[in-house]
DNA sequence: GCAAAGTACTTGAATGGTCAAGTATATATC
DNA sequence: GATATATACTTGACCATTCAAGTACTTTGC
């Protein structure tokens, strides 16, 4: 077969990449109790202005549809990991809110996932890493 | 919260950009019948040498478990598009072959799947995709 | 040449997500 | 200010994928 083009062997490593590498830091986080979707929620939220966010905007962030959310949600209201807060003007809003016990094992894997994330990128220049960086931002990346 | 390393920024938008470009590629190529994965191994027969891969090498090469591999072939064996072949040597070993329908259909979502990526990073620097592309390969890349 | 360990693949059960539809609320238009 | 349209969220039904276990075969080492 004649070869792809550059762009569609980008998209093709770049879905590969992203399994692997998140399958390594999932099994990671498995020591702090926490998913990798579970890690990247309470990240987005401690990273949130008054650490909360609508429901819709969560989604949004990190890739995953509303009905996801509310799903991936639920277990970690009941674990009191985050909490429901309502929008005095618009009723329709709920936003999650990082509670203390959340922002607390965020502080704990917090450590885990960068080591994680550190040596998935041992072998690369950080200045690569950098350029790359501000490229995914361009592309949809939503962690500034 | 103080700021997250550079190493985890980088990791958290790729999983983000990843599933847009693959939620938009999904959606063109289904013009042709194909899901995203479904090409995507359509794609990695055709550049393999004999349009052929071991089951566990095709897994590996696409990110899946073997057992993922197994489920997603099904149809596309009924369809017609790939078909099984044996190992005289192992007969452990079974063979997902390109058959010619498959082929034929990848010629014709290729251009689509190029389109597609191309219009994803139409934004970004041919350079800086090359760039970008050379750390995916170190990253574990399969798609040279 | 046999037992033990390893590899390739498949399958049932469970998980994690989507999609479409439903509910509740908000906004716009006449 | 009533009706129509749009938005935020949840839920039931479904689909995709994993994991653990099972089968079949091969390789290793005594």
């Amino acid at each position: 077969m004649e070869s792809l083009s550059t762009s569609l062997k980008f998209f093709l490593n770049l879905s590969i990449v992203q399994v692997i590498a998140g399958r390594r830091m999932d099994a990671q986080l498995a020591s702090h109790g926490l998913s990798l979707n579970d890690f990247t929620i309470l990240c987005q939220l401690g990273a949130a202005p008054d650490e909360k966010l609508r429901r819709v905007d969560l989604a949004e962030k990190i890739g995953l549809t509303p009905s996801g959310v509310t799903r991936i949600l639920s277990p970690l209201e009941k674990l009191g990991l985050v909490r429901r807060e309502a929008n005095s003007r618009d009723a329709r809003v709920s936003y999650v809110k990082l509670a203390p016990a959340g922002k607390r094992i965020l502080n704990d894997s917090m450590a885990t996932a960068e080591a994680a994330a550190e040596q998935i990128l041992s072998g690369t220049k950080s200045k690569k890493v950098d350029e790359i960086l501000k490229v995914l931002l361009e592309l949809g990346g939503t962690v500034a």
